[in-house]
RNA sequence: AGAGGAGUGGCAGAGUGGUCGAAUGCACUGGUCUUGAAAACCAGCGUACCGCGAGGUACCGGGGGUUCGAAUCCCUCCUCCUCUGCCA
């Protein structure tokens, strides 16, 4: 959430940049935020001088209890039960207003960065880079990878119906190799660029979500355990950032930089129809999450060497792919600026979204209380960030539909090793 | 899962109804002494909110209650430890 500060400070730059993301009201919400606040302040400042009174009745009451003056006590005692009242009545009023403003405040997205463009639908994200100008091309004989995946028995989609549900394929032979040598290769990668490893717990309580900002808003789009209360993950950037809620760090220790594989679960409530066949959209999936935790004015020079680092594994891959700066509309809620990586699915003829890297500037680390000590011992909120590096079922896709040759599917060579063969083959 | 015990400042650890935002030790910061260092000594040393300031308020795992007054009593939740049970 934003600090109300920064909307004391910046309130006409914000109107304008929130113009970027087409919400309508902001203005209006804005001076909400600023005048609960108002409200908070001096409702807060009525009860402090509330309680001083009550305090000081107490502290002589006791004193004249000592000196065994029990009428004088008794008298003062009365006193304290129309204050004892009062105080009440504006305790629970200031924890409401606190409730106001906490919740007027969840309801305010991230302000986009100065170079985020204006627009509504994905249509409207610029386009940073391609990596080619020469789309592949592929004979009419071309298959689609659900049924390249079924050719080399390499997922079963009905065996994952049978035992969970719609969503959670099952990935067999050659196909569950592969799954396993991308992650391990996606985490090597990560871990030579200096992301430090952890294998977080996949199932998280609310506060945690309440922390990267996936509650109240997304509710709908967590799995929700309700019989312990608890959220299967939707991405490792909730328990991963979340391991810093509520700690100051040195500012020594900054950046902090990880990687985590996780499966992520997502219920994509109301986002399923016939366009989304095969790998492009599941329910359960594998990634390979970086994060980090950085000094403000470090942020934007981070995120550029994360979309690097993305980038550099994408091609390794032998993929095409391009970049895409996303538009306000399009931007997540906590977002400040969103870098998207797309690879193209030749035979789907395609662009298929495998990356997101993301600047969430001070609105995470204000949920989550993530500060760290400056030089001049000043507790600063910090910077968090993260990105996908990679996502795996659609790269899986691209990587089937791309490299399908007569027999077989070709693998990219930085796998060889990883996957202990070069080529995908029909089972004898 | 059942029974019992415990959660206090960066750490250790006092405190069981008022003078406690909280003893003491360690750690840390500044100073004195010293050629320098150590030791010793002196001083400082939690967080948040409000206030120009003086200062005020809240916080002893979280929430609620009793009381004029709660770290201290009661309820509830969470976490940890011990024993019993169960189980990768």
């Amino acid at each position: 959430m934003l600090q109300v500060s920064a909307i004391e400070d910046h309130f006409d730059e914000m109107i304008l940049a929130f113009s970027k993301r087409g919400i309508k009201n902001i203005e209006e919400q804005l001076r909400s935020v600023l005048q609960l606040n108002n409200k908070r302040k001096s409702a807060q400042q009525e009860l402090d001088a509330l309680l001083q009174e009550s305090n000081q009745l107490a502290k002589q009451i006791g004193q004249l209890y000592k000196e065994g003056k029990q009428d004088e006590a008794n008298e003062a005692k009365e006193q304290t039960i129309s204050l004892k009242e009062k105080s009440k009545e504006l305790g629970e009023a200031l924890n409401k207003l606190e409730e106001e403003l906490t919740s007027a405040l969840y309801n305010i997205p991230n302000v986009p960065h100065p170079s985020v463009p204006a627009g509504q639908t994905d249509e409207d994200n610029e386009l940073i880079m391609t990596s080619t100008d020469q789309l592949p091309e592929l004979g009419d004989d071309a298959k689609p990878h659900w049924d390249l995946i079924q050719d080399y028995d390499l997922i079963d989609f009905e065996l994952g119906n049978k035992i969970t549900g719609a969503g959670f394929p099952v990935y067999k032979n050659q196909g569950a190799r592969l799954v396993r040598a991308l992650i391990n290769y996606f985490l090597d990668e990560a871990t030579n660029a200096g992301f430090a490893e952890v294998r977080p717990p996949i199932v998280t309580n609310e506060a945690s979500g309440r922390g990267t900002g996936q509650l109240p808003d997304k509710e709908g789009q967590m799995y929700h355990i309700t019989d312990t209360d608890l959220y299967l993950i939707p991405t490792a950037e909730v328990p991963v950032t979340n391991l810093y809620r509520d700690t100051i760090q040195a500012e020594a220790d900054l950046p902090i930089r990880n990687c985590a594989y996780t499966p992520c679960f997502r219920r994509e409530a109301g986002s399923w129809g016939s366009h989304v066949r095969g790998l492009n959209r599941l329910h359960q999936f594998d990634k390979v999450e970086i994060v980090q935790v950085v000094k403000p004015e470090n942020s934007y020079q981070v995120l550029d060497e994360m979309v690097a680092h993305v980038e550099k594994l994408v091609k390794s891959l032998e993929l095409p792919y391009r970049i895409l700066r996303l538009c306000g509309g399009d931007l997540g809620f906590t977002s400040a600026l969103t870098y998207d990586f797309e690879v193209y699915s030749a035979a789907q003829k395609k662009w298929l979204e495998v990356s997101s890297v993301s600047n969430f500037e001070a609105y995470q680390a204000n949920r989550l209380k993530l500060r760290y000590k400056n030089a001049d011992g000043k507790k600063v909120l910090a910077h968090t960030l993260n990105g996908s590096a990679l996502a795996l079922p659609r790269i899986m896709a691209a990587l089937v539909e791309n490299n399908q040759i007569a027999n077989g599917i070709k693998m990219p060579k930085v796998l060889k090793d990883y996957l202990g063969f070069e080529v995908i083959s029909k089972k004898l």
